[in-house]
RNA sequence: GGAAAGAUGGCCGAGUGGUCGAAGGCGCACGCCUGGAAAGCGUGUGUACCCCAAAAGGGUAUCAAGGGUUCGAAUCCCUUUCUUUCCGCCA
């Protein structure tokens, strides 16, 4: 959520930004929020002023009983009658103007990076580089569903039977497989200083809020509804929700957390061979990196993030790219993102493996994560960043088609440790 | 799921209708004291919003959340949430 703050002094340039991701009817939205603030302001100085009025009076009525002046004290409750009356009706106003306030509020994205390409969709996405090398197939190379098959390990049938449509079941080696790689983020990312955490995989209400989910994305979340619980779509959500309601100091930074869950998310609308495969499901696995910065670091907290991903892609010997996303192609919440995509040989395309930004103050904003310099009482709002570290469907897709042989699919160098065996067969 | 007791500041904890403008303690910060430190003493110590150009200063809200009673609520009433204990169930 953006802050009255920044929209009231920045007018100009928060629209101009908004502009970047294609927000319909922006300017109005702001010049709305503007004008519904200082009437907010406006009716809050006048009700501060009643209830001063009303408290004094409450507190002299206290003093005349004491003193047996029970007159002068039913002349006062009289008066104190008119100010209940006079208050009521500023509150329910302010209630009014507030929720309108609000409801506008969440209407707006977040503010784009002024690195941020201009554009409408994926394809105007901007390839910042490109790394390893592109396999060369053998004849006959299959897609990854008929590799899963031939080698039985994973079960899209089965998964329908017991569930439905994109809840994979996997078997053998496709299961240890799916272990190892989690390990093996895990670890990795435990390396480089993130705290491993497990977290619940259902949130409430205020936690699907805070990171952005609610309401924008209401429809792409498993809701349990006789609890009032939302299935996590990413670790992000409980993960960065920790902090939230929190002040920290500024020397408590960086906070670097990560954690594996699955994630569940609904996909509404998706159809296609897009979504054959493993290519998009409703319950896949993922180990997710977040860090919480001082707004002065976050820029180059997110490029150490960018060099952590490209190192997990690296190792795998998978071929990738890195792409910057351009303005309508970004995510609501995000001011910065950079996606991660590998090659896919069998299918011939490129998939997206993660997605790594920095949401600024946006989130933190929406759940109240603020920190103190040191020595300061002055309050201010923390950045958020978070990124996959690396989701594995997609990963497992290309690492079954780009390393499949005649003999077997190769399992790259890295992860057999993790294994147990080099070759699936 | 049943029963009971609870929820007060960073923490502990007092407070059953008006001096609560929340006691006291711990912690923390600063100062005094000291050769230095500890102890001791003193001062200060939440968050949000509003007024003020800013600072200083002032106002309002906040005792789990929401609503109610009252001139006045941490305190009384209602609803919800959560916690603890006991019972039941159970990986």
């Amino acid at each position: 959520m953006l802050t009255l703050k920044q929209i009231e002094e920045q007018r100009d340039f928060v629209v101009s930004r908004l502009a970047v991701k294609h927000v319909k009817n922006a300017e109005e939205t702001v010049d709305r929020i503007i004008e519904l603030n200082r009437l907010r302001r406006q009716m809050q100085a006048q009700n501060d002023a009643v209830l001063c009025e009303l408290n004094q009076t409450s507190k002299s009525i206290g003093m005349l009983l004491k003193n047996g002046k029970t007159d002068e004290a039913d002349e006062a409750k009289k008066h104190t009658g008119e100010l209940k009356a006079a208050t009521a009706e500023l509150d329910r106003k302010m209630a009014e103007t507030a929720q309108q306030i609000q409801d506008l509020l969440v209407t707006l994205p977040n503010l784009p990076h002024i690195s941020v390409p201009e554009g409408y969709g994926a394809e105007d996405n901007v390839v910042v580089r490109m790394g390893g090398k592109m396999p060369e197939l053998p004849e006959g190379a299959l897609p990854h569903w008929e590799l899963a098959r031939k080698y039985d390990i994973i079960d899209f049938e089965l998964g329908v039977k017991l569930t439905g449509a994109g809840f994979p079941v996997y078997k053998n080696q496709g299961a240890r497989l799916q272990r190892a790689l989690i390990n093996f983020f895990l670890d990795r990312a435990t390396a480089a200083g993130y705290h491993e955490i497990e977290p619940p995989v259902m949130v409430n209400e205020q936690s699907g809020f805070a990171t952005g989910q609610l309401p924008d994305k209401e429809g792409q979340m498993y809701h349990a509804e006789v609890d009032n619980y939302y299935l996590v779509p990413t670790a992000e959500v409980p993960v960065t929700n920790i902090y939230r309601d929190v002040i920290l100091s500024a020397e408590d930074f960086p906070v670097k957390m990560t954690a594996y869950t699955p994630c569940f998310r609904r996909e509404a609308g998706s159809y296609g061979k897009d979504v054959r495969g493993l290519n998009r499901l409703h319950q896949f696995d993922k180990v997710e990196i977040v860090r919480l910065e001082h707004p002065s670091n976050s820029y180059q907290a997110l490029d150490e993030m960018i060099q952590h991903v490209e190192s997990l892609v690296t190792d795998l010997e998978l071929p990738y790219r890195i792409l910057r996303l351009c303005g309508g192609d970004m995510s609501f919440t995000s001011a910065l993102t950079f996606d991660f995509e590998v090659y896919s040989a069998a299918q011939g395309k490129w998939l997206e493996v993660s997605s790594v930004s920095n949401f600024e103050t946006f989130q933190a904003n929406r759940m109240k994560l603020r920190f103190k310099e040191v020595g300061d009482k002055k309050t201010q709002l923390a950045h958020t960043l978070n990124g996959s570290a690396l989701a594995l469907p997609r990963i497992v897709a290309a690492l079954l088609e780009n390393n499949q042989t005649p003999e077997g699919i190769r399992i790259p160098a890295v992860l057999q440790p993790y294994t147990g065996f080099d070759i699936i067969r």
